[in-house]
RNA sequence: CGCGGGGUGGAGCAGUCUGGUAGCUCGUCGGGCUCAUAACCCGAAGGCCGUUGGUUCAAAUCCAACCCCCGCAACCA
């Protein structure tokens, strides 16, 4: 039994989620947190909204909503959002609230402290009109590459060159449109990273392996040295940099975000009303392993910076594994909802099912390289294989069984179930699927599953029990009920991916074999007392006809929204060249 | 020479670390079966593994060079 503290990156309350948050980062953390659970391990899932910056002034100055209200708002569809996608977690946090005001303060002073903050001036755009300090992506002008004129601060689209933002000429406020803009000196507090690369380089070495997207990334940067970054921004938004010297000034959101993981583990143990301490038991604990699951935009931060933070000011452990994964993109292209290149993640939901979707998800997720949504492929994995060896299997399977014996089958027929191809087969792939789950290697367990699916539909078919029982009831018997106990089994070991489907197909076998704990001891320890239990009921009785688990998608559905889909493609294409 | 990822039958992917007859799912074609969600089972066709060169008895796999696609990552998951 250990101790599992597992993260998923805090989704910014600021827009819709799409397919690649889902499928990036809270569905892998979802399926790793009920994994471990099942294997008996007690697994801490802490996430919650990212409430500051200037993205979110930006956008709630347009609407005119209170910052306060708008972050409030999109937090709630989110976790809305998530309800209806059975992702569960311990607790969801905002950072925009008093406990994490608190906690994060705490970590500024103790940086200051440990001399890993400091004061340093810097020249910065101003605009004098409305009087925001410009972030890079927040002011355009003149590329003086390529002569282009609505290069961003950060990148120039059209050449590519990373522009520093106070050499553009004919620059534009991107929060009020001004040209009016002056280069004006600016104290900000710098996390001082560069004072501690020995330290990053022997923390990093002496880590687990990751991903190879991550580590040769991370490894790249170090090499160039860690940069000092200002954490603190002239805003009206955000959380009071705790310093006299400092009076005005907000955290920098990146600073504030991932202290979110540790103050929301502290409220959640406050609401819940544990003895346990946030850092003692949790955070600073050894024998708890810290699992960060986030996307690739998201590395820097979360293997260097926030590890740095956690070491320097000795509140907490760094990461122990980074779960970081590619991206899901929309037919090959990234979602952009300004260029319509959307699909609304409540209308798939709606049309899909959870489960259908969540498997699609599954297939989806971009463990080491970018992978792509389209409507086709959601109709293939769907129907193909999920209704089609899954869901049609446990039909034909416990149909025939209630249809022939309505009062179940005796327990002494099940004992066959030990000797078929599927137990034989289940018995070698259950410890590889809970250790492919070890790994994050999230569709390779699931597709061992659905082998498994495979396996009991050949036995099934070559057993032909409706050809059987025309001259031997007593051989088919035996047979349904090795494909009855398959079906069970298969439902058991669903339950960390598609736990809607799981308890579907549980919820179709006697409480003796549905029940939580037994469903548990199962998955953690193997299907061997099975016999035993099945013993004891002496008769084996399904509780009613499996009614259709995993309705197909329609193919002429399909059709016309990856019609619709392609169409935005075809358009955005076009547009994209007129601008050249 | 910015950085990272990818390029394997019609589609989507695995295999590359640890070299040894090229694999999976879907699709296509032919057959079987009729318990089941037009499902399931069997068989077949289809690939010079991005290109070129090297190492080796042997290369998708190791080395070198190049080409193409995707992303931008310390201020978009």
């Amino acid at each position: 039994m250990k101790k599992y503290l597992v993260t998923s990156a805090l989704p910014y309350s600021n827009g819709p989620l799409h397919f690649g948050h889902i499928a990036g980062v809270y569905l892998p953390a979802d399926i790793y947190v009920r994994h471990k659970r099942l294997c008996g391990d007690t697994v801490a899932h802490i996430s919650g909204a990212d409430q500051h910056g200037v993205a979110i002034m930006q956008n709630a100055q347009k609407l005119q909503v209170p910052y306060q209200s708008y972050v409030q708002d999109w937090s709630k569809k989110h976790q809305e959002l998530f309800k209806s996608f059975q992702i569960e977690f311990s607790f969801f946090g905002e950072t925009a609230t008093e406990y994490h005001k608190v906690e994060s303060q705490k970590w500024f002073t103790k940086l200051v402290e440990k001399g890993a903050i400091g004061p340093k001036v810097e020249d910065q755009l101003q605009c004098q009109d409305c009087k925001n300090f410009l972030p890079d992506r927040y002011v355009e002008g003149t590329c003086y590459v390529c002569g282009y004129k609505e290069a961003r601060g950060d990148e120039c689209p059209e050449c590519g060159t990373w522009i520093d933002p106070l050499k553009l000429t004919n620059r534009v406020c991107k929060f009020c449109n001004s040209q009016n803009i002056e280069v004006k000196g600016s104290t900000q507090w710098y996390l001082l990273l560069s004072k501690f690369s020995d330290v990053f380089q022997k923390w990093f070495k002496g880590k687990k392996a990751w991903r190879k997207t991550v580590d040769p990334f991370v490894e790249s940067l170090a090499k160039e040295g860690l940069v000092d970054r200002a954490i603190t921004r002239d805003l009206d938004w955000g959380i009071d940099v705790p310093l006299a010297e400092a009076a005005g000034k907000k955290m920098y959101v990146w600073f504030d975000a991932p202290i979110g993981y540790v103050s929301n583990t502290k409220e959640w143990l406050r609401t819940t009303g544990s003895k346990e301490d946030y850092l003692k038991d949790w955070w600073n604990n050894s024998n708890v392993e810290i699992v960060n699951f986030i996307g690739k935009d998201n590395i820097i931060f979360h293997a260097i910076t926030f590890p740095m933070m956690s070491i320097v000011s000795e509140f907490t452990r760094p990461v122990d594994l980074l779960a970081a994964q590619q991206y899901v993109n929309l037919a090959g292209k990234q979602f952009s909802k300004s260029k319509g290149h959307y699909v609304d993640i409540d209308e798939a939901l709606e049309k899909c099912g959870v489960d259908a979707l969540r498997y699609y998800l599954i297939w989806l997720i971009p463990e080491e390289a970018d992978t792509s949504f389209t409507w086709k492929g959601c109709e293939g994995k769907i129907n193909g294989e999920l209704a089609n060896n899954i869901g049609n299997f446990m039909s034909r399977a416990l149909k025939f069984m209630n249809k022939q014996w309505v009062d179940g089958i005796e327990s002494k027929d099940f004992d066959d179930f030990f000797k078929s191809p599927f137990y034989l087969e289940l018995e070698i792939s259950l410890k590889e699927i809970k250790s492919a789950l070890d790994q994050f290697e999230f569709r390779r367990s699931l597709e061992m599953i659905m082998k498994l699916g495979t396996v009991a539909n050949l036995s099934f078919s070559e057993a032909a029990p409706w050809a059987l029982i025309k001259t031997d009831e007593a051989a088919t018997k035996k047979v349904i009920a090795s494909a009855a106990l398959s079906g069970y089994a298969l439902g058991v070991l669903l339950a960390p991916f598609l736990p809607g489907l799981s308890g579907k197909i549980l919820e179709l076998y006697p409480s003796q074999l549905s029940d939580e704990k037994v469903v548990s001891s199962f998955y953690r320890e193997g299907f061997t007392s099975l016999a035993e239990i099945v013993s004891k009921m002496k008769i084996l009785k399904l509780i009613k006809d499996p009614e259709i688990l995993v309705p197909k998608l329609d193919s002429k559905m399909v059709n016309e929204l990856e019609a619709k889909l392609l169409a935005t493609v075809v358009e955005n294409k076009k547009n994209a060249e007129k601008k050249k």
